[in-house]
DNA sequence: GAGCTTTCTGTAAACGTTTCCAGTTCGACG
DNA sequence: CGTCGAACTGGAAACGTTTACAGAAAGCTC
């Protein structure tokens, strides 16, 4: 298909075709050209299997017709369900997908941010796991659209796409105080970053909500992994004092399973990869979900079903921010032809948290509040 | 930081540091020049906040220093694990990576192998399902490398990485039988990709060996996710006749769950999705895994972690897949500088399955083979 | 068929780099 | 101090498009 040296540009379209380039783009662009020409030129590009040169194209029309979306890991299946829906409207459009996994390091968000003024990329998507004085600087003076999901302080002029994620920590935490769960342990992912503070936040508050106070003993603070979730588990039956015992350190606490019943009651985890963990530690030291101990998640992603009873979890709506986000940023490049953001015109949306309650908080131990559904949404 | 009159190109810092853009190139790129000049170009470029316009680089340079990741779908975490890899192994050489679900639509695949020719990316690996004879027509003319996760006629002028499902499948099921399983069902993806046509192969030849033929009441074709295995799953139990008594079609099998366990003591599927879908469905039908039926899956996928009990599965080396195949990619770029595959050349590496023991399989009711620890290689 | 408008075409410039080539500067050596 | 070679520099071309502009052709009206 391709004449002896290289490939076919528009040039040699335009010889093939006895016309100027000028004509030759034009046809191909579909601005008018006498009929007569069309033919001529659409049969030289079919003959010689033309294809237009994108980066020449992204070079004169200053416009790369490619998004990125950088997340901080690619594994967990809440960004897996953002990248779905990001995806899908970016295509929609013509746009390409530029994947980053930044694994959470603050260099690396730094360097997405920055990177946009070498106009690889028309806009940005990004899910930053903390806000430092330096992102806020960076997000100021990006090059290009960005959008961020998650919170930001209010002031930032960032457009984002935010979830109540304090309203969704305490939907999960009263759900299990009013199923009559008495001890609701907290596996929280690092404290220091946005989602971790959140999740505390509404931890607390919960209990506070109920005249009750955070016990120390019973929160435990590690990554968000599904291994980290069932070491946090472990360690908090191994270590957390019974109800009404004095602790006891030095034994295995595993042989004695009443006594890690009487220690915890329910477990809320700040996501469901830690859900899925601590359900699995559940398992192995023979203690029954939800007879013994109940559990929740968050993200309400495809863990929820992949687990075993399926997952009570908070659906923090993250197909729905994706969606947004998409949204939001290919407007912006559309309205203004992406130039640099208006800072005024900040636009944040919010997305209101769900609980999805399934089996493993129902069939509460004492509470008459068994007859839920399993797969009702509540609020 | 940006002067008025939009960003700064190599034109503005040559102005500003009173030499010209030939000298600014050089220096940026560390082309030697003198101390002096060196000097004045970084201040210029500093002060500005100049960044090197990327597309104008890939323009010139012919590279655009992206390449192509395509794969079916991005919630299935074997493709989590092949994009870490080769995300991780592009960054290193400073290539960013372009995302394509293809949802296995067999014009997404094709327009993919295509669009390499607009110069967008300098490589391309993909995972086709199916293979056609428009895949090989574009597989042969791709205008830059591709490297094909997944098995291809041997013929065929591309490098490739593929892994022996079927040996993998006959692996699986081996241990199944091995350990007193009898009835061993089989719960497939389409028939008409190359995974699924394989793995039925495997788990065929794994009978016949040992002396056993397909029942076809015990195999199910459906879709690869975690609801079609629990559907499957549920239909093989409601259909399939008992093994010593006669079929009751009629019946509600739910009530009658020893008639389940006469019906099969054993569900292979050919991947991890299906088998977590299966597992539900059994929980749910109040069977006990390993104890009444034992479970196995496909491609040792995080979800093997993520179910109760841990599951069996066939690690079919999908991160070393990805791993292999971007350095052959990167390799075929450095190498000839990415000029048309040259076709007498083509690679091909083969990933050995390996069987991944793990609860879900292990305490074989009848068979004195449950001392196997859990973790334990086999092959 | 002349004059007008409309439509179409080709030349050339522009997008922002890198790099070839020739010319200049510099240092060293005789 | 003059000469030679090496190191450095600047002008210009190239990468492949799109598009502004001006000029040519075609269609229309009278």
């Amino acid at each position: 298909m391709v004449t002896t040296g290289g490939t076919p540009t528009v040039e040699t379209i335009a010889e093939h075709a006895g016309v100027s380039i000028a004509s030759v783009s034009r046809v191909l662009n579909g601005h008018g050209a006498r009929a007569d020409t069309v033919r001529r030129v659409e049969r030289a590009a079919a003959e010689l299997g033309y294809v237009p040169n994108a980066v020449a194209r992204s070079l004169q029309g200053g416009r790369s017709m490619q998004l990125t979306f950088a997340m901080q890991d690619i594994g967990n299946p809440v960004y897996v369900s953002m990248v779905r829906q990001i995806q899908s409207l970016a295509k929609a459009q013509g746009y390409r997908l530029l994947l980053h996994s930044t694994d959470a390091v603050l260099a690396d968000e730094l360097a997405v941010l920055r990177s946009l003024a070498d106009r690889t990329s028309d806009g940005l998507i990004i899910c930053p796991i903390r806000i430092t004085p330096e992102h806020l600087e960076a997000l100021r003076t990006a090059a290009r659209p960005v959008v961020v999901i998650g919170s930001l302080p209010s002031e930032a002029p960032v457009d984002s796409v935010r979830t109540d994620s304090v309203a969704g920590a305490r939907l999960a935490v009263h759900h299990l105080l009013d199923t009559g769960r008495r001890r609701v342990a907290f596996i929280n992912g690092p404290a220091d970053t946005v989602p971790g503070a959140n999740r505390y936040a509404g931890y607390r508050s919960a209990l506070e909500e109920r005249g009750l106070s955070v016990d120390p003993a019973l929160v435990r603070t590690t990554e968000f992994t599904i291994e980290a979730g069932a070491a946090a588990l472990h360690a908090l039956l191994d270590e957390a004092p019974a109800a009404d015992t004095a602790a006891d350190h030095t034994a295995d606490a595993a042989a004695e399973p009443r006594l890690d019943a009487a220690a915890v009651d329910a477990v809320f985890c700040a996501n469901d990869q830690l859900a899925l963990g601590a359900a699995q530690a559940l398992h192995s030291r023979g203690l029954r979900i939800p007879e013994d101990v109940a559990v929740a998640g968050m993200d309400d992603s495809t863990l929820t079903r992949a687990s075993w009873p399926p997952l009570t979890s908070v659906d923090l709506g993250s197909a729905e921010r994706g969606r947004i986000a998409a949204r939001m940023l290919l407007d912006r490049l559309s309205q203004d032809g992406g130039d640099a953001p208006p800072p005024a015109s900040a636009r944040t949306e919010t997305v209101t948290p769900r609980l999805i309650v399934r089996a493993s908080t129902t069939a509460a131990p004492t509470a008459p509040a068994a007859e839920r559904l399993p797969e009702e949404a509540c609020r």
